[in-house]
DNA sequence: GGCAGTCAAGTACGC
DNA sequence: GCGTACTTGACTGCC
């Protein structure tokens, strides 16, 4: 087991993901912004390997606009270096990568249009990956999609879709159970056409089909092939307290956590904390696990 | 320098 | 059909 947080470290003055307005787009400011990006992600990943934290989730807007037309420069090739620098150092440290594009990338559209600018977007995070020289165990997360007033017609849309995708998308794509598809829509894909399931901790417990956690383990945990895929991935955030069902905590439950590590014994999979205050919860957990025999495993 | 409105992209829902 | 909430942090214009 290794564990991390998605995108920003809090402590480090530097950001990852840095990005700007579309009007302000200039040649010269997407290559000042991807260069501080990439320094400081580079950054990021020296801090997690000091502390232990071995897995983590590149920010989408490390190359702002990349899948946009405005942006016709050759980021690939002017930053290959960089990046196959950056990937050394992730393979040398054994961590592990995610990216999660956000809600705006759906392959279950309706409007061709939507999946064709959809397409263009996840190819830039697989390309992303592949400059960095990591294999399929690094993975791209997205949800099953919109509705469209028909789950059977919109999960079997995503289906056909998944099959029209670039190999360099398909072999990454891993597909997150949310609120509006629970985990047993995703493990319909997941059985047709045998793309994992990232587990959502978090979205299970507010939407689900009457699964318990050690249910929901068993049954999408084959679905991750440990020679392609790596370990499963699972994403894990608790309720904030006070705050409107399915808004996220602002630091770990230390008490919630716990339940969870225990009741998602004796699975193995890599954690992902979605908690607002980031390397800080990821810390605790790590403290938290310390005598977990998962991640001992890796550690030692 | 600080605050508040706005931001590339979509869906769902209420009116 | 249109406006708004969803969710989020950061950019940007305005004072």
């Amino acid at each position: 087991m290794r564990i991390g947080y998605p995108c920003f470290n809090r402590s480090i003055g530097c950001t990852a993901g840095r990005t700007f307005r579309l009007k302000s787009y200039t040649e010269e400011r997407l290559i000042q912004t991807v260069a501080s990006n990439l320094e400081c992600l580079k950054k990021t990943l020296l801090y997690n390997a000091t502390k232990g934290i071995l897995f983590f989730r590149i920010s989408s807007d490390l190359v702002p606009f990349a899948s946009h037309p405005v942006c016709k420069f050759d980021w690939q090739s002017h930053f290959r270096d960089r990046f196959s620098e950056i990937g050394a150092l992730i393979r040398a440290k054994g961590m592990r990568i995610s990216m999660h594009p956000d809600q705006f990338t759906l392959i279950n559209s309706i409007d061709e249009k939507i999946f064709d600018r959809s397409c263009k977007e996840l190819l830039y995070h697989a390309e992303i990956l592949d400059l960095m020289g990591l294999d399929t165990s690094a993975k791209i997360q997205i949800h099953a999609g919109g509705v469209y007033n028909n789950r059977d017609e919109s999960l079997h849309r995503f289906i056909k879709r998944y099959g029209e995708l670039d190999n360099a998308i398909a072999r990454r794509l891993v597909v997150e159970n949310d609120e509006r598809y629970p985990v047993a829509d995703c493990l319909k894909i997941s059985r047709e056409v045998g793309l994992p399931v990232l587990f959502d901790v978090f979205h299970h417990s507010v939407s689900n089909k009457g699964e318990s956690i050690p249910q929901a383990f068993a049954e999408f945990t084959p679905g991750w092939d440990p020679n392609r895929d790596g370990l499963p991935m699972v994403d894990y955030s608790s309720q904030l307290p006070g705050g409107r069902p399915g808004m996220h905590a602002r630091s770990i439950d230390e008490r919630d956590f716990l339940s969870f590590l225990s009741l998602s014994m004796p699975y193995d999979f890599d954690l992902m904390l979605e908690i607002k205050d980031k390397e800080k919860s990821a810390l605790k957990a790590l403290e938290l696990a310390s005598h977990d025999p998962r991640l001992l495993g890796i550690s030692s």
